[in-house]
DNA sequence: GATATAACTAACTAGTTCGTTCATTATTCC
DNA sequence: GGAATAATGAACGAACTAGTTAGTTATATC
């Protein structure tokens, strides 16, 4: 037994906290980088927006790098658990895939940090993300989850296509991201800002609209084979 | 005898002309900054691979800020062009927004360094483009396109819902722009390359029974109102 | 062929940026 | 309480980078 430590900590924030001051430059970085991309990004800047000193970031994450992969790895993880979270196996098919569907708009709406991050790097072409183990392991929650509600619905007849797990996920994906992460060039070309509050409901719906449209689609139109 | 230099100058490049240098300096920044972004883009590594050197970018452009906006005008110029020539009115509405999504998918794809300047962009909040005048006009040909396609399809019936076309345009767009923009982080993460030749006419089919089958959905499924 | 000017070049500068050095202070363990 | 160790800070420097200076050369025009 090491000491049960009673001491009641009183809120007072101790003088030399390694944690805290770990935590608190990487809660810093991550809007550094996710502000102004990775090259944009400023270690003087970052050290300047916490309580402590520039030394301390090197003290603790050796490099600009490695303080960029370290937020990377902070923001998917963040994210992971929130799909852990998703409970959907009550409902029949389509109403499981429209729910899945809602929340994956919900979660990326309120995680723009980690939107611009992927998009940054992605810009690196993925360079960080691959080179770091642990981030790239495949059979993701969202995937097993999708993967069964598609089986579900395919035997219950209500959905008629076969479709792969990835690719649904991808269209779903692909239409919160992009809602999200192009929404500063969309609303100035056509004036329209994608995520007013005004039009989240509007935008919500269309996904799970398209998503179940396309999963329940009457099979009169297949290919117009040209 | 310092060599009687009677050489005919067969089909030579001339040595000084200034269109040349200008486009040359354009192209090589267009990859540089699509490659780096534009913090991470450098002046003197675009000279070097120009015929030509730094000082001339700077007698050309001014500024990087200002060669990056002429890059993202040239490239928003080439995009515009290339949505003229698509011509879709003589097919039936659904065969026509069908059309319409695969063109956008192929252009896309034979774009990518368009797509990155464009997430480039975005992540700057697309402040160049705001002051770009000229750049954000609105009324783009795309969209009126669209919103024909969309009245034809209503008023004969093979479309069951009203549709935006700016709305629509988004849904067409974020599928495209996803599977380039984000194929680095996407096949690091589920090990699949979504650019990949042999899924070209997978996933651009998939966009196609999804457009279709959204605007085509038989009205059971409107809104599981939770 | 002389002249004006547009096109061009090499070398430089002022400022920035990542990363380090060296010294100091708090905390833990005995 | 004292030693060992972890955490911290101020200032510095080497390398890089956008932008400039000062001068040169090709080309068009007359």
């Amino acid at each position: 037994m090491p000491a049960p430590k009673a001491v009641p900590a009183p809120a007072r924030r101790r003088q030399r906290d390694a944690t805290q001051t770990r935590n608190e430059i990487l809660d810093v970085a991550t809007k550094e980088f996710a502000d102004r991309g990775y090259s944009g990004a400023r270690v003087d800047q970052i050290a300047a927006h916490t309580h402590t000193t520039k030394r301390m970031i090197y003290y603790y994450f050796g490099s600009k790098e490695q303080l960029y992969i370290a937020v990377l790895k902070q923001a998917y993880g963040a994210i992971r658990a929130a799909e852990q979270q998703i409970e959907v196996e009550h409902l029949d098919p389509v109403d499981a895939i429209r729910r899945l569907a809602e929340l994956t708009f919900d979660h990326h709406e309120s995680h723009p940090h980690f939107i611009r991050l992927v998009s940054i790097e992605n810009i690196h072409h993925a360079e960080h993300l691959r080179r770091s183990p642990g981030l790239t392991t495949l059979n993701m929650p969202a995937i097993e989850l999708i993967a069964k509600i598609l089986e579900r619905g395919r035997s219950s007849g209500a959905f008629t296509r076969s479709v792969d797990a990835v690719d649904l996920h991808m269209m779903i994906s692909a239409y919160c991201v992009f809602r999200v992460a192009n929404r500063h060039t969309f609303g100035a070309i056509f004036n329209r800002d994608l995520t007013s509050p005004a039009l989240r409901d509007h935008y919500r719906n269309i996904l799970a609209e398209m998503i179940v449209a396309y999963l329940t689609a009457s099979s009169k139109q297949t290919s117009t084979a040209a």
